[in-house]
RNA sequence: GGGCAGUUACCAGAGUGGACAAAUGGGGCUGACUGUAACUCAGCUGGCUACGCCUUCGGUGGUUCGAAUCCAUCACUGCCCA
């Protein structure tokens, strides 16, 4: 996997480039959707292709372990085969399942053991494993077995955990270079830096994370209860280490605003639940700000979803059909939110990317935030 | 015509002398959601000049220190018998 650099923004660190992956380009800064389960969810890959045109969707290793489990993805020849995307993938390693399921996992050395929220069985993941099961998902891009912690974490724990994240990650990287992909084109794999508020650890961590040469790297930790300008700074910390030759890719972030800020402290990819989930919760990002749309406010107004018509959606259907949809739990309402919102996204990351290239990102940025994050 | 059962907040429905502005569910309103155990979760849902006051449990009149709860009567609804 390759990565082409075409452009650096002048007032920001913001950067345009190119992911060259075997299976199609994917232009960068990106918005990749989150398809935990092996699905975005209520999104078809048609739609996911031609409408939201994303061009790289993310997987879960541990939600894919548990169920449908490695050998059936295997048998399926792996996940892109199995699911009908076939655009690069990029599965995360289940290290923020080990952060989230908090209440039944352990960690040790050796891995973290846990109990599937399925049927209550017990499970370990060790860093072998989980490349292992990343192989056998055949995932384009997957990620180092890291641990996740608390945004409030305190010194001592932020630095024993990132030690031992760090020799998880050369477990990691050890065992997918003695092992091969199994389906026929190549893998990578993203280390991920943590250290958690603290910089000097963030820096160490990326130093660290670095000198293990890989296609890119990952940002993982943040957005998890600190404030939004601790995350900003952190990102400018470790983006300063990181080689800025290589993609970067900030891990479950976040709100638009997020995205943009982090672009313009040189992220170049990001994922997160937010327009999925959000979504099927009636709430709508677009071009002219933010809408719940299942207040009442929406129930008579047959304006289009978003006029700027990011994709089919917005002009098929009005605010006020979707909020009955909503309203009513209907299945199309869901489809619609998350059709619409993922569109926005991508949106968001390409009109960034041609502001990058064209030199004003920067102006830009502050006129369209001021715009989408109004509350409607 | 006779008998029995019932009438509680937007709807359904508990409560059968004081702890009742009244359980619970639905509906409604508002909010939350950041590498998805999430079509989920939380709050509010009689009125007000709000840590207190006022008006409510079909209508009216009683009993009682005190009534959604007991009595009388009227109205309406359902079922059964003629």
């Amino acid at each position: 996997m390759e990565f082409i650099l075409l452009a650096n923004d002048k007032q920001t660190s913001a950067r345009a480039g190119r992911l060259v992956a075997g299976r199609g380009d994917v232009e960068t800064p990106v918005f990749m959707p989150v398809g935990t389960a092996g699905t975005v969810k209520a999104v078809h890959a048609r739609e996911l292709r031609e409408e939201v045109r994303a061009r790289i969707i993310l997987g879960n290793t541990y939600h894919l372990y548990l169920r449908p489990g490695a050998s059936i993805l295997r048998a399926a020849g792996g996940l892109h085969r199995f699911c009908g995307w076939d655009g690069p993938i990029l599965t995360d390693s289940g290290g923020f399942q080990v952060f989230s399921l908090a209440d039944s996992r352990k960690i040790t050395e050796e891995g973290v053991t846990f109990r599937s929220h399925i049927d209550g069985s017990l499970h370990l993941f060790t860093p072998e494993n989980v490349m292992d099961i990343q192989r056998a998902i055949g995932a384009d891009i997957v990620m180092a077995l890291d641990e996740c912690p608390p945004g409030q974490s305190d010194r001592a724990y932020a630095r024993t955990s990132l030690e031992r994240t760090q020799r998880w990650l050369e477990r990691c990287a050890r065992r997918f270079d003695e092992t091969e992909a199994l389906y026929g084109y190549p893998q990578s794999l993203f280390p991920i830096v943590q250290g958690c508020a603290y910089p000097d650890l963030r820096e160490q961590a990326a130093e660290h994370a670095a000198s293990l040469q890989r296609d890119g790297y990952a940002i993982g930790g943040l957005a998890v209860g600190e404030p939004a300008e601790v995350m900003y700074e952190m990102i400018e910390r470790v983006n300063k280490v990181l080689p800025t030759d290589k993609p970067r890719y900030l891990m479950g972030v976040g709100t638009p605003e997020n995205i943009l800020e982090a672009i313009a402290r040189g992220v170049d990819m990001f994922d997160c639940v937010m327009p999925t989930r959000n979504g099927r919760n009636g709430m709508l990002f677009t071009t002219e700000g933010v809408i719940n749309i299942k207040n009442k406010k929406w129930e008579t107004d047959f304006s289009p979803l978003d006029p700027a018509l990011l994709s089919f959606v917005d002009g098929d259907y009005s605010k006020a059909y979707v909020h009955h949809l909503i309203k009513a739990r209907e299945i199309l309402g869901l489809q619609i939110c998350s059709i619409h919102n993922l569109s926005f996204y991508l949106w968001l990351v390409r009109e960034a990317r041609k502001r990058i290239m064209a030199g004003d990102f920067a102006t830009w940025k502050t006129a369209t935030l001021k715009r989408i994050t109004t509350r409607l």
